[in-house]
DNA sequence: GTGTTTGCAAAGTGTTTGCAATTTA
DNA sequence: TAAATTGCAAACACTTTGCAAACAC
C-alpha cells in the first residue's frame, strides 16, 4: 500500500518558490490549494485558519499571501477598493464580482474575446487586461 | 452682447442635483466638470483645489465626490486597492491604467464588445461591465 | 432664524513595518 | 549556530464620522 505522505505537496511546492516550509505556511498553503479555485481576503484566510486550529498571525498571512504572489502561486484582484482579494487561480482569466457580498466567481479566459480595444499607447505594454463582470443580486418577489 | 454669466451652469447643475451651490461645491464642480473627461482622487482635487487658490477641507472634498456620485455626475472606478479615482465621465466605458504611475484614462465604450461571457447566474443581474486595460511603461532603450 | 454644510480632529479600516523572540536547517 | 520567520504592537494611508462653528436661503 502506499505510504502515507502528508505535506509533501506543500513541502514541495513551497521550496520551489524558495520559501521554508514552516508551520504557518504550510497549513495556509494547504488550506488555500487543496480545494479547487478559491478568492481569499487576509481576514477570511485567518479566520478559516482559525475555524482549522491554527494560529497564525495576521502579519504572517500578509506576508505569505505577497510571498505566495510572488511566487507565482496566488494572484492579487481588484475589485473593490476597501480590501484586497487573493486568487488561487492564475491563469488568464476574467470575474463576476457580487457588490452586495463581496463574493468573487471565476470566468474561464478562453472562452472570452475583448475586441475593439484601442491600441495601447507605443510608450506602454499591455500587462493584463482584466474583465469584471459586476452583479447584483435580484430582488425576491 | 451677451450678459456674462459665471457660475451658472455650475449654479444650476448642483441645483438640480439637489445639492445648495456653496462655494466649495462651486468651485468642485468647476474644476471637475469645466474641463473635459478627468480622473481624481480626493487628494489630488484638494492639491488642484489648493493650487487654484481655493482651500477646501477634505472631509469635504469626499463629501462632495460622494454626493457628485449620487447625483450622476461622477463614477467610480476602482483599479487600485489603495485609492479610489472619480471620473467625471459618466457613460458606457472603459479604462487604460497605468500601473507604475496610477493614471487613468478612457476607452470609449462604444467599440468594444466583450463576446464570450457566461451567463449570469439566474438570481443576479449584471449591473455593469469593467474592462480594465493595465499597461506598464516601457523601459527605454 | 432654521436647516444645511463645513472643517477640524478623532476614529476607523485594511495593510505594512520594526524588532525581539522563536523556529528552521 | 546562523539565517529566516513569526507575532506583536506601533505606524501607515486612505476614508469616514461627530460635532461645533459658519453659511445659505
Amino acid at each position: 500500500m502506499a505510504l502515507e505522505r502528508p505535506f509533501t505537496q506543500a513541502l514541495v511546492r513551497l521550496r520551489d518558490a524558495g520559501l521554508r516550509p514552516t508551520r504557518q505556511r504550510l497549513a495556509l498553503y494547504k488550506l488555500l490549494f487543496e480545494q479547487g479555485d478559491r478568492h481569499v481576503t487576509a481576514e477570511a484566510l485567518q479566520a478559516e485558519a482559525a475555524r482549522a486550529g491554527i494560529k497564525v498571525s495576521l502579519a504572517t498571512i500578509y506576508n505569505s499571501l505577497h510571498q505566495f504572489t510572488e511566487a507565482g502561486l496566488l494572484r492579487q484582484v481588484v475589485v473593490d477598493g476597501a480590501k484586497t482579494y487573493f486568487d488561487t487561480n492564475t491563469s488568464d482569466h476574467h470575474h463576476f464580482y457580487y457588490e452586495g457580498d463581496g463574493m468573487l466567481s471565476d470566468i474561464p479566459g478562453e472562452g472570452v474575446q475583448v475586441a475593439g480595444l484601442p491600441e495601447a499607447p507605443s510608450e506602454a505594454e499591455v500587462e493584463r487586461i482584466d474583465v469584471i463582470v459586476r452583479l447584483k443580486r435580484r430582488h425576491r418577489h
